[in-house]
DNA sequence: ATCATTGCAAACACTTTGCATACGC
DNA sequence: GCGTATGCAAAGTGTTTGCAATGAT
């Protein structure tokens, strides 16, 4: 699990090909603007920066390529609210789990040092969000793996 | 901050009228689903479960409640990765901490006793997500609060 | 009569799908 | 030449907006 820093076109094509993936030009380009450029990259972004050095770059290679690379290990997505769709009482923050066999969402109740907290590293912290995913206890038991 | 739990509609109607919000129909039985139904509540659920019983009622109202109710503080939304939108470099385990004011993501590196958990309550943990959401650092000393 | 609430229809934003074209060994 | 990769256009999904109809006081 190599750290994408800064690196160069020809490591990341060796990265590449050791993943199993032939380096095309869309694909070394787009985890050289993960890796180098954002640390937090949306479809837009990469596909705003990347269509000037390649103008016939479509979205869809884009949305391809990282979906590619998720399921390859390169790069990991992660899960910032943008569309909120699921809504609960209020009620003392909590984590969420959500199985993915099911797909039902518990609610986990946590003693870890995240509750309550106020600040963190100088940042004013006014929502904690915590979601863990995995096989609940049910389909465990059931044997229903995905 | 009441916990809703099976609550009547004559318990729901005083908690409506003290958070300064009228009780229409449609707004007491959404409430009502919330709090008796689902915890975990989706539009899409509230809307097929209430259109039954309240065959005019449109999915627009749904979702102008849900969000009178949110900035009432009656519910929290939650956020549960739906479609994916973020990417970034495998790396270990951390927290997201996104800034109100600039929308930045920032990571955050914490020792907390979630990390490399695997098993929690019996549930088989694959991944765990942390989404903080505040005021960052440097938004603070620019004073410029949204 | 007035103001708030509702709800249809259209617009929107983001993502996925279908398929034809282009590329690389 | 054949299999893979790309990318356009269209469809799909979930949410928001504009505005007219309805409801309450």
């Amino acid at each position: 699990m190599p750290v994408l820093k800064e690196m160069s076109v020809a490591e990341i094509t060796k990265l590449l090909q050791e993943a199993g993936v032939s380096p095309s030009i869309q694909r070394i380009k787009i985890l050289q603007f993960i890796s180098v450029n954002e640390k937090h990259s949306s479809v837009d972004k990469i596909y705003q920066d990347l269509v000037s050095e390649i103008p016939t770059l479509s979205k869809t290679t884009v949305y391809n390529t990282l979906a590619l690379f998720v399921e390859k290990k390169i790069i990991n997505s992660i899960t910032i609210d943008n569309t909120e769709i699921l809504y609960e009482q209020s009620q003392k923050p909590h984590a969420h789990f959500q199985c993915n066999v099911c797909n039902n969402v518990i609610d986990i109740d946590l003693s870890s040092s995240l509750y309550g907290i106020k600040k963190i590293e100088n940042h004013k912290v006014e929502k904690v969000n915590i979601h863990l995913r995995g096989i609940c206890n049910e389909c465990l038991k059931n044997g229903s793996m995905k």
